[in-house]
RNA sequence: GCCGGCGUGGCGAAAUGGUAAACGCACCAGACUUAAAAUCUGUUGAGGUAAUUCUCUUGUCGGUUCGAGUCCGACCGCCGGCACCA
């Protein structure tokens, strides 16, 4: 590691003993609310970071780019007057701690407390500016009472529908609901479901976590079991409504809202030999349209209806679809399949008699499970058409066939059976391929051919999924798509065969997990009832247990400690523990007070930290990756507005501003892995360069949303910025020692274009810090040193303005300069930059003289012109008229106009 | 397939609709040195020219404008997310 490579400036020397100083100092201590020392004046700032999981690989180098960037911020709204909250904790629970505790047969916490050691001493050799007071772990018994605790508010609570809150359960039971209402409504509650059962991990994932265990090379597959969820669909309205406020990517909003996954359309039922089926459709107004009806394989109807010709059939798709992996049959490349039931279903617009199918691009969880197909105008429903040779009948066309006469409310409803005899009902469930049932001579039909681009006669080419207008739609007819949609609704409603409905992709949170190495449920299983425990037996602790691992029995691990599920002679512990998300859900809330044993956040620190702002978002600032974009920033929104229900915080969201950085690549370009061997360390970044360089690196590499590739000459480059930062002040004798620069002066500066440059630096840095452009804040800095290197005196007063502006970016360099000029130069303030106050610019200071104005002769730069910076309009564009080049370029031409920016240029337009 | 994001020197990048390439890397040259490293100074988009100059240049094509890397439209390429959601 070590290199003969001569150090810039001794940063091995004065690196690990400023940081040593903030440790025993607790410089970056915080108080809050209750605090002997805290000072309520002033204003608030939470400034957050995505804690890690402590994994045993250490921090790699992305993890101090997002943290240093809000390090910067703590560190900049602190010398701007700010109170500000900027802690660290660990994510500690999780799958790959107990993966590897039984690998090597160590107990998790054992190996977990050795790696949250180990990430510790990383973060602090980088000098961030933590309150390592606040620390968090999501393992500490005392916070793990607390998660708990949240659980326990879910469990006692329901959800709304007038208010759209939650609600205690106390309520229903005062208007009482029987205990088996209650339970079906709470919002932690029990299922008995198919769910993604993976063997070899021993335990059930969330449909959010499949694709990184996937990805990890672990099988799921689906199996039905008896699982804690969460009732997260209730608040999918308000997840997706109170994005809008915040301050998030544009981007990370939509990917919410796609994942949320909200679609306006209607309920139809439909009679299919005497039973009721009910499909979801998006597209109501093509009712008309629909020629047959496909059924999920799991549908429950599907053995009722199946007719005894097809049960064979039937039953053979169905086991072969049971045995299907999600993968298998969410993959797009294959064939539709699907067998018919021999049943059929009444269309109720029309009578139409339709066949119903079964097939696996149906699926359970979405809708009802079944839905009414129209081929003409859905891209699957014509794929699967087209196979096995089902009618297709266009109803919707690009333009209006006639002219329509202008809807009236008042208009009425036509009868559910129609005037006109039902047309004629097709015996064969398969028709002759590419059928179109219209084409029947009414004078505003259409052939589906119109609506496509295929030739006419030979069918339709592909599904015309636009809006448009209806056709061979009955009282449709002339609509287009949105009034069509509409009336089909209130018809539905009206005639009582269906009814609006509002459907959302989201799942409920499927929150129990098979492993050990998580929150216990505090919840105890008695005569087949859930109940919870006293809130006075939290936390409740995992059972010591030699042996963790997975049993494949679906129960957990925890079954085997019998003595410890034996909460009384006639009620066990429920053996499922929490997932990984439980702790990450709620930490922001813990920093506010993080040693409060009475509440999970005193209403004081929760008003102050969380509340200061009056914007809906709890917490000012979270820098963290994207991958975290639909799991943990949706998981705690909804816990955050639970809590919210409930009366224990006064904000709506937890997060007000969200950053994304970009990954960081390595040198080659690819993603950092192991097995690449690009993998940079930050352990050897610092040994080589120290935490400023390192810090100072990231920062300077480009936006911090920009995924960008890792060079270590550019490490070498802001070293080297660095090592001038530092020479500027001392320099170096024969035997290697700094003393004080010669260059040094502490009279004023005069010398007005070295002022200028300071102010600018001064008022870029401020406002680049508020942009998080912390590239462009840095070049900035790199001109006025460049400019002090130059200059032939370097006053003071420059000097410390630079230290003060970089402050935040390379603590420990300037630290260590301004404390080693505070022995010379009394004058200087005194105590630690961080806790000196930001410098102002001097708007006066950066007033120029002289301006030079760029002559363009049609757009095109001709000349370059130097004036008095109080210089009238009229006198630059006659000295630009006057211009040699200006004359040659103009020659015999007329001047057309004469565009002029002040203090800018003056554009010449000749014709 | 759908939804986002991004395309600027050899490289990382910068640029309220107004001088494209600031700052850094790399390269080259000079100063210091016996020499090297370090440091300091300077050169470097491409093409033409004797030239202080000219022409071209922000993925491609078109448009708006006195003026477009920036705004609008179409296309091409790369990256990320979702994926039979009716």
């Amino acid at each position: 590691m070590s290199s003969d490579r001569r150090k810039p400036f001794p940063f091995d020397v004065f690196e690990p003993r400023w940081q040593q100083r903030w440790d025993s100092e607790k410089t970056f201590r915080t108080p809050g609310p209750g605090d002997a020392d805290f000072d309520a004046s002033k204003p608030k700032y939470f400034v957050l970071d995505m804690f890690p999981y402590p994994s045993g690989a250490g921090l790699h180098v992305g993890h101090p780019e997002g943290y240093t960037a809000t390090d910067i911020i703590a560190r900049a709204k602190r010398m701007q007057g700010h109170n500000v909250l900027h802690p660290m904790g660990w994510d500690a629970f999780g799958l790959p701690a107990e993966q590897y505790a039984i690998k090597t047969g160590q107990h998790p916490r054992v190996t977990t407390e050795a790696n949250i050691e180990n990430f510790r001493r990383q973060l602090k050799a980088i000098g961030f500016s933590y309150d390592w007071d606040r620390e968090v772990n999501t393992t500490d018994p005392g916070y793990v009472r607390w998660t708990q605790w949240i659980f326990l508010q879910l469990y006692h609570s329901y959800f709304c529908e007038e208010t759209k809150k939650a609600r205690p359960v106390s309520d229903l039971e005062a208007k009482g609901w029987t205990r088996g209402q209650i339970d079906a409504v709470r919002l932690a509650f029990v299922h008995e479901a198919p769910v993604n059962w993976s063997p070899d991990l021993g335990t059930v994932l969330a449909n959010e976590e499949i694709e990184e265990w996937k990805a990890k090379g672990h099988t799921v597959e689906r199996r039905p079991l008896r699982q804690w969820m969460l009732r997260i669909t209730s608040y999918a309205e308000r997840l997706i409504d109170e994005l809008e406020p915040l301050d998030w990517p544009e981007g990370i909003k939509l990917l919410q809202k796609n994942w949320i996954g909200k679609s306006e359309g209607a309920e139809v039922d439909f009679d299919v030999q005497g039973q009721k089926v009910t499909v979801f459709t998006t597209r109501p107004d093509t009712l008309f349209g629909a020629t047959y009806m496909v059924l999920a394989p799991e549908h429950s109807l599907v053995a009722q209806i199946t007719t005894p010709e097809q049960k064979a059939a039937v039953e053979s798709y169905v086991t072969a679809c049971a045995s299907k992996s999600d993968m298998d049959r969410g993959d797009l490349n294959k064939d539709k399949s699907g067998v018919f039931t021999g049943a059929y279903a009444i269309n109720p617009v029309n009578q139409e008699k339709i066949p119903v199918w079964i097939a696996d691009y149906v699926m359970m969880g979405y809708g009802t499970g079944a839905i009414m197909a129209v081929p003409a105008h859905d891209e699957r429903d014509f794929e699967f058409a087209q196979k096995f040779s089902l009618p297709i009948k266009a109803v919707v066309q690009k333009t209006v066939a006639r002219p329509v006469p202008a809807l009236s409310e008042q208009e009425p409803l036509p009868d559910p059976l129609p005037s006109s005899p039902p047309p004629k009902l097709q015996a064969n469930p398969s028709p002759p391929a590419n059928q179109v049932s219209s084409n029947q001579g009414s004078a505003n039909e259409v052939s589906a051919s119109q609506c496509s681009e295929n030739k006419a006669g030979t069918g339709l080419a592909t599904a015309f999924c636009e809006q448009g207008f209806a056709v061979n739609s009955g009282f449709l007819d002339g609509l287009p798509t949105a009034e069509a949609k509409a009336k089909m609704i209130d018809w539905l409603e009206a005639n009582q065969l269906g009814k609006r409905r509002i459907q959302f992709k989201l799942r409920d949170w499927l929150f129990s997990r098979q492993r050990y190495w998580g929150e216990p449920f505090p919840i105890i299983w008695e005569n087949g009832n859930h109940a919870a425990i006293p809130d006075s037996e939290l936390p409740l602790l995992q059972p010591e247990l030699e042996d963790f691992k997975p049993t494949g029995d679906p129960r957990g691990p925890l079954i085997k400690a019998t003595d410890w599920i034996a909460y009384s002679p006639t009620a066990q512990r429920e053996t499922n523990t929490m997932p990984q998300w439980a702790g990450s859900c709620w930490y922001y809330l813990r920093y506010c007070d993080p040693k409060n044993s009475d509440r999970f956040i005193s209403k004081e620190a929760e008003a102050y930290w969380l509340g200061g702002s009056g914007k809906p978002g709890a917490v000012d600032l979270y820098v963290g990756g994207t991958e975290h974009a639909v799991l943990h920033l949706l998981y705690a929104r909804f816990w955050h507005k639970v809590l919210f229900d409930l009366g224990h915080l006064t904000t709506t969201e937890p997060f007000q501003k969200l950053v994304n950085q970009g990954l960081i690549l390595g040198e080659d370009g690819q993603k950092m892995s192991k097995s690449v061997g690009n993998v940079v360390n930050p352990d050897d970044v610092i040994s080589e360069y120290g935490a400023d360089s390192l810090r100072l690196y990231e920062m300077f590499m480009g936006p911090l949303e920009q995924v960008k590739p890792w060079s270590m000459k550019g490490v070498e480059g802001v070293s080297r910025f660095l090592g001038r930062v530092w020479r500027s002040a001392f320099e170096e004798n024969q035997a290697g020692a700094w003393s004080l620069h010669p260059k040094l002066s502490d009279a004023p500066c005069t010398d007005k274009a070295l002022r200028r440059v300071v102010h600018q630096t001064i008022k870029k840095v401020t406002e680049d810090i508020g942009e998080l452009s912390f590239n462009t804040a840095i070049s900035q800095m790199m001109v006025l040193t460049n400019a002090l290197t130059a200059s032939a005196t370097v006053p003071l007063e420059c000097l410390h303005a630079l230290l003060l502006c970089l402050n935040p970016f390379a603590p420990h360099l300037t630290e260590e300069i301004n404390a080693r000029l505070q022995e010379n130069f009394p004058t200087l303030p005194s105590g630690q930059l961080c806790s000196q106050t930001w410098p102002q610019w001097e708007e006066s200071a950066l007033v120029v003289d002289e301006m030079e104005i760029v002559i363009q002769v049609n757009g095109k730069l001709r000349d370059k012109l130097t004036f008095p910076s109080a210089a009238t309009d009229e006198e630059i564009k006659t000295a630009a008229m006057a211009s040699a080049r200006v004359q040659e370029f103009v020659g015999t031409g007329t001047i057309v106009k004469l565009i002029s920016v002040p203090k800018k240029l003056v554009n010449i337009v000749v014709k």
